[in-house]
DNA sequence: CGCTTTATTGAGAGATATCAATACTTGTGG
DNA sequence: CCACAAGTATTGATATCTCTCAATAAAGCG
């Protein structure tokens, strides 16, 4: 986000640096090929563009290749619930497959770009490559796992320790992807914060001060450094991951 | 849940009633019977018991048979959240295909009966028959979609409209399957319930007696029937489907 | 039938929402 | 390059919803 990390190629998966995060993972050159033949678009999104919206019927399924988006559901009377934040590698639209159309509203938080992967052809592909299909289905049973860990924190956590879990959360994921560790750009408004906290922007602006006085973060406007993790994964009542900086894909 | 549909066979897919809302979807007969041959052992579960639990290895995706389950994630401190209760023809067990180890505990509500789906042999199966393979996505998907209304819900919605959108919510799925329309038995305590919709005991106690002098529902322990169903979309903020009784298996 | 669990109801406390005022940013056009 | 407008964020005061604590009642179970 601070920086993207390098695009060693243009236009295909078999040389993606994304690749282990991404729709790739465990594939054989050789199929790797076809997943190139297969996924040959991409669309570009300026801030603020939909990439779906609820109710557009579905064809493909999409990759974040560099940016950020979000996703959210909206009520009739305009209450809205943002149910994730996607950054690069993770993989959009799979709510979608269910009945064909688009449950959701995805929208670039920055200048964004996504992969087209038209959903037909990839299913057939994947039953013809059977580690295809597993990373598939490992990426959808992550996907729920997601959901269901916002869930416990919507149902069973105070605004305290949503934010808390969510700045690490972010932490972590953006780590993986070898930014640096506990200092970045927030894409999201505090109102998009609090959304998908299920709390009110006040709240997350007096948290966020609150985290500050505490001597846990710094944070200027969107730019954000955890300065006490320990203190943070407390608070957040989480458990640190062992080694979040295992796996770095730029140095 | 009340008087439970009659089960046909005792012991195949191609004959069970729950075939429509399950994994056969769609299947032809001669593809039935490859997955009669997939799915031949089945576990019984007394009420309280465990179908798995966190943390266990998974090897199996589980589809309920009879009864009702329950699965929830649990904090250090013990907080728990339930993330889904779960009717005949659900499956369970999809979020462990991520990394191979079951994310939550699974419980009986009730004396139940689930199927045991090997799941290696199952993705196997289903990269042949395409059909099936389209099914068990779209079941994956669908969860998500589940997860997500949950997600709108304690994010955005207040107790007294979480809680009648889980009312109408049961109802629907339980008239698909048959049962008596808008009149049924809790199988979950009003503490479940609350764990469930991210409210206290004593706050679902409270909404439901608001609920029944405003004339919306009748309660009787656990036996409920919902008098005012255009009333309840209404406080839920939802829109009432065009046709819950369409489904209907047993008469 | 008595014990344990579950559910209801009341009173008061607390967390978060709402309303309101101000300050800070960002972008735009002169 | 500055000034203004529009959007975004912070902070304070108050209101409200839901929680917590407590007592009672009802139901399930051995």
């Amino acid at each position: 986000m601070n920086q993207a990390p390098k695009l060693n190629s243009i236009n295909k998966c078999s040389t993606c640096v994304l690749g282990q995060f991404c729709i790739p993972v465990g594939l054989s050159n050789q199929d790797l090929e076809k997943v190139d033949a297969l996924v040959k678009e991409r669309i570009s999104l300026k801030k603020g563009d939909a990439l779906y919206r609820h109710g557009n019927p579905m064809s493909s399924v999409y990759s974040v290749r560099f940016g950020t988006l979000k996703t959210e559901h909206t009520l009739a009377d305009g209450r809205a619930q943002i149910i994730g934040f996607h950054l690069p590698g993770e993989i959009l639209g799979l709510d979608a497959i269910g009945d064909g159309y688009h449950q959701s509203d995805a929208i670039a938080l920055e200048d964004s770009e996504a992969c087209i992967i038209r959903f037909t052809e990839f299913e057939s592909l994947a039953s013809q490559i059977p580690t295809l299909q597993n990373q598939f289905h490992r990426i959808l049973s992550r996907e729920l796992t997601q959901d269901q860990r916002h869930l416990l924190s919507l149902g069973s956590m105070r605004a305290e320790e949503r934010l808390a879990g969510f700045l690490l959360n972010l932490s972590e994921r953006l780590t993986a992807r070898g930014y640096t560790n506990y200092e970045f750009d927030l894409r999201m408004s505090r109102e998009e914060m609090g959304s998908y906290l299920g709390i009110q922007i006040e709240t997350v602006s007096r948290m966020l001060s609150r985290f500050v006085e505490a001597g846990l973060i710094q944070i200027k406007q969107r730019h954000i450094k955890l300065i006490d993790i320990d203190g943070l994964y407390e608070l957040a009542g989480l458990n640190k991951p062992a080694d979040t900086s295992a796996i770095r894909i730029c140095t």
